[in-house]
DNA sequence: CAAGTTCTGTTCGCCAGCACACAGACCCGG
DNA sequence: CCGGGTCTGTGTGCTGGCGAACAGAACTTG
């Protein structure tokens, strides 16, 4: 319960909502429900049914993939440029992963009911949110490749980078036994990048909370994975105003190319 | 050129074409094209825009996403279960993946601008679309996972099950140099491998062929990875016949979820 | 302020996978 | 049948990350 922001965040502090047109959100948000969330909090374990898509305002939720060891990795992260629960409308139903609340904050949810409505109008939401899912698939297989190549040090700048993204301050709320479990590796192998992190004045670390001091150096110190999910994200937004700025409702989007012939 | 099934598939063989219903098929169908494959045939380049979907018959197709040093890895193998195009539907154009031809054979091939047509009526070929879609997550998420915990030995009974799920026979062409960069291992690391799996039967491998002796062994040797994805492959299309046999076009699903309050 | 807990730092042995280098085996074309 | 390409097998280090065990530091609670 961390009182920081006590001021109600808005939902238009999520990337996703603020992208919708006043129309859109004049008729989502009377729906929207704003909930704290603790860090830690459980917010999906596999196999079970979501019964809300989550928009974060200031959180961070991160997904894992768990084994049957117990041994995880997460694979994605969310904050406020996305929303936790793409299985709503994708129509997959369950998954086998788990995600948690990596950083305390709130976020608006949205009830399921309300999403297949809306998903139904063939509207912006959907389309923000395919495109959304498309940017994950990005960042998912950028860590596949990340765990294949990369270094625990690349690898921690990378998902501090990746934290830091989501949050509007410098500093964030982690142990190093917690970012172990989320990149899948030994405790003792975060404190060696750590350490290493501080010799050099990128970051500054205390039990628990991390304070980046020297942002540049941590990029120059992270593998390429950093960017190219940064960039894929980062078109997600740029491509909506452009693109005919769809006209919500019915707008039957057949031709968005130029058609290259 | 391989000359082996001189008889031409049906677009049927393609599990997402054969699960729409006669309508959509006989609306579809006469847009499809056959396209031979041929083995190592680029079919997708880093930031290039695709101009059709293929479903595969009785080819694979593996996508693989490649880093700035020219490594790459594999993050997931499509054939007849499937398609290669999800951009084109899912709005994010451009991806930083490459896909080339991993067993050659054929795929038809629909246009990007039937695709678009058909995906704006809203009817099952977009739900089949973007089920499948959640299945390749799966796929992918359980790629970054088995890059990290699991050993060579597992990820090449790995990438040989999920090949030979996608084929009717049970011998594969692909030197072990191939498997290698698929994996982004090396290729004595595969040679490895392979010496034990033919050690204890599991295979026989010579000069690019290798042929299935004992398909339980292998996976038995093979990582949970394996299962976990050919499961949630498989729901894909189990919940189609059952799940209200979507009545096509604009039957609006807006509850799918037995609404568990 | 004392005692327990949590978090971070450190050490030592071990092994999987890497890099590089090379040898035999097989295949195909001239 | 001979030579060059391709594919597979093998050997010798080297290193990054793992496992386990422990020590000090910092915060928390009574």
């Amino acid at each position: 319960m961390s009182v920081e922001g006590e001021r109600n965040p808005k939902p238009q502090q999520n990337h996703l909502l603020g992208a919708l047109s006043p129309e859109v959100q004049a008729r989502l948000f009377p729906y929207l429900e704003l909930v704290p969330l603790p860090l830690r909090a459980l917010m999906y374990e596999s196999g079970r049914a979501m019964r809300h898509v989550y928009f974060p305002t200031d959180s961070i939720i991160s997904l894992q993939y768990v084994m049957e060891n117990g041994a995880s990795t997460a694979i994605l992260v969310v904050g406020n440029e996305g929303l936790l629960g793409i299985t709503l409308f994708m129509g997959g139903e369950s998954t086998p992963s788990r995600s948690l609340v990596q950083s305390a904050g709130y976020a608006y949810r949205l009830p399921r009911l309300r999403v297949k409505e809306e998903f139904s109008r063939h509207g912006q939401l959907l389309m923000l949110m395919l495109r959304y899912t498309q940017a994950l698939i990005t960042q998912i297989a950028q860590t596949a490749v990340c765990n294949r190549h990369h270094s625990i040090d690349q690898q921690v700048c990378r998902w501090l980078l990746l934290s830091m993204d989501r949050l509007s301050h410098n500093h964030l709320t982690m142990t190093q036994e917690f970012i172990a479990n989320m990149l899948g590796v030994r405790r003792e192998g975060v404190t060696q990048a750590a350490l290493k992190l501080q010799q050099v004045g990128a970051i500054s670390y205390s039990r628990g909370l991390i304070k980046v001091l020297d942002r540049p150096k941590l990029e120059s110190l992270s593998c390429e994975c950093y960017l190219v999910v940064k960039n894929q994200t980062a078109l997600l937004l740029d491509y909506l105003p452009q693109q005919q700025s769809i006209k919500d409702t019915d707008a039957i989007p057949t031709v968005i190319l130029p058609t290259a012939a």
